[in-house]
DNA sequence: ACTAAATAAATTGTGAGCAATTTAATTGCG
DNA sequence: CGCAATTAAATTGCTCACAATTTATTTAGT
């Protein structure tokens, strides 16, 4: 039985630290682009949810992105010092901090452009194979979380 | 052009973002499971290596795992706190440091035997899915460090 | 209206990752 | 041999992730 559970441990192995080391490998290339516009990997995806709708209050950030406040709360004021978010509390309701894109912050997304491209000559991959292999990962994800 | 970058951003989003949030997705599958044995998901996959090869050099599993001496030699600190490994220091070249299972760290490999059918439960794929995922996973990651 | 429950964000403490530097030991070259 | 270059690990400083708790506010039930 020995043999069986050596060979599960590696299949396992596999499995999860495939992942691991491919989303760690992600953000390494993603590094020096990213440098150039001041922000890290975390603050960039948060950027990419704002981009796409901005105002959102911080828990509708974290739904997006899986975070929660004890993550976002330091990252969103990091991405304030850096002039990029405004974080304002709802006078309607002085719970929730709404998250707004500053002129420089709606600014960076024009800079953020090149991105895509680099990653996709990165990847050495066609855009149909990424799409395929990203709708996979996230039918996973989905899974996983059910 | 404004539609274009739109859509480039978010298909970006999409392929990091999977990869980046599954991972995590992962890392919470496995949290209860490593709980029982007092690991994290980190240190799991360290000891994943040393159960397949012990008295690796922090710098021969910082390979295996993509990981270097910042990262490694705090948690390897803690796994030896938790009495899973030694580290020891080589007398014949005293810059290296070997890591030795001790007979807890090896008693561990017997715990950790169900961890793999959980997982392979939690995701919902067959074997030859998720060995083909895997190996997809892989080879992107091959490519974006290549 | 008053209080209990619920909600939203912030805080605290631990453990990664990683860049940059430091310490210590070994190797290699003149 | 002597010393510069290299190598291995550790350290420092910063930024996530996340569990657990705390603070503040709002909503609901009576």
């Amino acid at each position: 039985m020995l043999i069986k559970l050596d060979a599960m441990l590696q299949l396992d192995n596999q499995l999860c630290f495939a992942l691991y080391s491919a989303s760690l490998a992600m953000t390494k290339v993603y590094k020096p682009l990213l440098d150039e516009l001041g922000l890290t990997y975390p603050q960039y995806l948060a950027m990419l949810v704002l981009w796409e709708r901005d105002g959102l209050m911080v828990s509708e950030l974290g739904d997006k992105l899986t975070l929660d406040s004890g993550t976002l709360t330091p990252l969103l004021k990091r991405l304030e010092t850096s002039g990029y978010v405004s974080r304002i509390r709802a006078v309607e309701d002085e719970r929730r901090v709404y998250i707004t894109l500053t002129s420089s912050g709606r600014k960076l997304k024009t800079r953020a452009a090149k991105i895509p491209a680099c990653i996709l000559s990165a990847s050495q991959c066609s855009v149909p194979e990424l799409m395929h292999l990203t709708s996979q990962v996230q039918a996973l994800r989905k899974k996983l979380v059910a």
